[in-house]
DNA sequence: GTGGTCTAGACCACG
DNA sequence: GTGGTCTAGACCACA
């Protein structure tokens, strides 16, 4: 399995910066074992072709993962998948995203049942996409 | 009320600018009704002093939030609340969270069970804070 | 006559600071002789009263006229006019205003015809005022 | 064609902050046609050394021309028109001139006839500028 | 004391 | 090269 069509997307709306949003993306697949060790990553051209962007920006993005020794580029082979997802806990990420979702209730100020009806029904929505 | 110690914030390890976080911080304060018509923000420079800024780190912030018409500033007299906690839908903001939490599960590829878990689990745990 | 009721106005929009279009209105009524030698200013409190600013700002504009040498404020007897309108030359004033309006029409694109029409039109309306 | 060269001005002596001046001069530029969409303005640093003004005082006017939704900026690529100079009525900008002679006119008490006589001179010398 | 603007220069993201 | 943000400190206008 390749990277490609694997559904990477930057918002340009964001204040974050689309290599950051490539980076972080990629870094989750991993993570959840949507790409595992050996998979190719698209090629820069590729990926910066689809999302609009510049061949510089997809380089950083590929970058920062390879020093953190999730992906390996080499010269004529592309880029690939270095790093196991067991190496990451996807527990403890789920957690983390929980508890962003539990201080975003807190500041409006919504009651745990409000905050467990939303989240239903966006489960719910979500599940078609 | 005055905004003076409602733990604004700012996280310099995000990539989105400090500007920005304030801006949107104080914006919610009022769509929650912590900060209602008429309460001062606290001056542009006790807020930058507080958060280890430029005075015009603040100053931009501000002046974002005053063409929102969130608030009004005035030379000599401070920077005030106008915008009614009305002027937001609470339901809707808790909704983007919700959808937000909902996006980031299927992309770790958990269950709506485990999803619903997760949950509860931060919202019992955020409950003392 | 006193400047007490001839219109002295503040544009809290414009960027000129309030204490200068005092000071600006004020030398103009002296020039055209709605003020002459002898007249006396609206008392600092006065005016900064009727036009909702702080006796400071009203202080200032009243300073610059003074060093202007338009004016003289004495202890116990308010401000008063000392120049003679004769110190002003008003068809001097009136072409500056011209050349003003005719930058503006070429900056517009407009033609001849349409810039007095404009202004015939403006005249009329005036009138009334 | 492009903005550069096109004669943006800065007068220190005036009250009104040069960012503002810029953001107005640009505005009118497009208003009245001169600048249309697809032209590209000055970069920023450009226009900051011809003005001699911090980069600031540009990004400044730029981004307040952006969010007014005349220009558009994108990193890396420049800025430029977005709004069709439909977007303006002309005639209403000229007639607001007029207006504004009209009331100085009034204020220097001169006739309709001499007001006329003045804009005629005026458009006369201006005509070979 | 308050907010508003500007400078000079830095670093970052992007093409 | 482009625009975007921030700093540190200055001066101004206003209450």
């Amino acid at each position: 399995m390749t990277a490609h069509g694997v559904g990477i997307r930057v918002d340009h709306t964001a204040h974050i910066p689309p290599y950051e949003q490539i980076r972080a993306q990629i870094a989750e697949l991993i993570a959840v074992g949507r790409l595992v060790r050996g998979d190719r990553l698209p090629s820069v051209r590729q990926l910066a072709a689809d999302l609009g962007l510049a061949n510089n920006t997809v380089v950083r993005a590929y970058r920062e993962l390879e020093s953190a020794g999730l992906v390996r580029s080499r010269r004529g082979s592309g880029t690939e998948v270095v790093a196991p997802a067991s190496a990451f806990d996807a527990g403890a990420r789920l957690a983390e995203q929980a508890d962003a979702y539990a201080a975003a209730v807190r500041r409006l100020g919504a009651s745990n049942e409000e905050a467990l009806a939303a989240v239903r029904h966006a489960l719910a929505v979500s599940e078609g996409g």
